[in-house]
DNA sequence: CAAATTTTGACAATCCTTTGACACTTCATG
DNA sequence: CATGAAGTGTCAAAGGATTGTCAAAATTTG
């Protein structure tokens, strides 16, 4: 398990981290917003403990952007007491809980162990349905009534951020932050590239797709 | 939704079901353990709002109860200020929160909502009705009965500043100045186009618009 | 190295938006 | 009531932006 913790603090940062690793958790540490959003990207941890106010990129931000391709992963907020207005900005943003400093060790470790506590349970299906289609991300195939339809990691992750974001429109920012890894910026055709391969596969009839439907100016909709 | 609150003392009791009732909520009023449980037995509500401290079975117990036999429905607690360990102990519990007194009503009802848009993913508010028509500005696309209707970005903007300012005469400046750019300056049937072709998608008869109403010399209103 | 996968660039196809022309409606005025 | 000005509806077409498609190159994988 691995709790990214965002605080720009030094001595706050370091301290939520012993009380973590103590605990068992492996930590990432970013003292800035910025540093935050790489290293979700990079690491994906299971947990984001994020202080409200840091430099550059404020932890409201990191959350919107984070939420913006995971909706599930548990984000608690951390704040400077009596600013109870943070509050219902952060968890209507999406957030799961929120603590207020000064905090103690016992409360931190409860309010994470109960946020993960939360959202562990979805995690035991190792295969996931999309359209009359079975996908298994592990073995990289996909499967409609006898046929058996193998499939590129990245192609996988395409159809995972779909599933998870059904009913609504995906961006491309939001693929290339969760399928790639945004470091660097295709302004090229590759998302557009994949999808067209992915149709090919999937689709009953490529040329009017019905599971990948594309929202112009937007991104791609699974409904 | 209902919310079943149990709380010893008369006034906050009463003060906590008044602020939910007006959100819009059904409550269930329990003044000490026993009834709390009987009626989650009996009434099912949709999240439990429990004090600590209860004549016969406290808040503790009662938790223990209920999650003998539910473990999905939220459970919040309510407790007096500086019981630092109640937190530990409660959210170990199961419970999902825990709110200190004194609380205030904007963040009783935040927390309430992110415990229920924890349980229930679905009932996101990202959509907006008018109409009969149901919105979903992230999706691009609106609803009606079983007919789903795809919307450009713009025609989604022009819906929900209507939508905003419902009953009112929306100027066209406005929608200029909200839809566009502010010094865009278009004197030709720019607005106007758009209008006609969101009336042809969502009108029953375009030529009679029920909806999208012209207000003349003005602009266009919803009502 | 060979095969599979990913990325790129060029071009075509498509969709959204804007524009201009013109018909129609409403309103104020004579 | 007739008339003209102003405002709006409608259509066809142009213009711009976005996406689909293909072939080929680059990269990764085994």
């Amino acid at each position: 398990m691995t709790i990214l913790i965002a605080e720009d603090d030094p001595l706050t940062l370091e301290a939520l981290a012993t009380c973590m690793e103590s605990e068992g958790f492996t930590t990432l540490r970013a003292q800035d917003g910025k540093q935050a959003v790489d290293l979700w990207r990079t690491e994906k941890p299971d947990l984001l403990c994020l202080d409200i106010m840091m430099p550059h990129i404020d932890g409201y931000e990191v959350c919107r952007r984070v939420r913006a391709s995971d909706r599930t992963v548990p984000i608690l907020f951390l704040s400077a007491k009596n600013q109870e207005i943070d509050v219902v900005v952060g968890l209507d943003l999406g957030a799961d809980d929120f603590i207020r400093k000064p905090f103690t060790r016992s409360e931190v470790m409860a309010r994470i162990r109960a946020a993960l506590r939360r959202t562990a349970p979805q995690d035991k299906r190792d295969h996931f349905t999309i359209a009359n289609l079975t996908v298994h991300p592990r073995a990289l195939i996909a499967q409609r009534d006898s046929q058996t339809i193998e499939l590129t990691p990245r192609e996988v992750s395409i159809l995972q951020l779909l599933h998870d974001h059904r009913g609504e429109a995906v961006s491309r920012d939001a693929f290339l932050d969760t399928c790639w890894g945004l470091n660097y910026f295709p302004d090229s055709r590759t998302l557009d590239q994949h999808i067209f391969l992915l149709r090919k596969k999937i689709e009953a009839d490529p040329a009017d797709p019905k599971i990948i439907q594309t929202v112009r100016a937007i991104g791609y909709r699974y409904a």
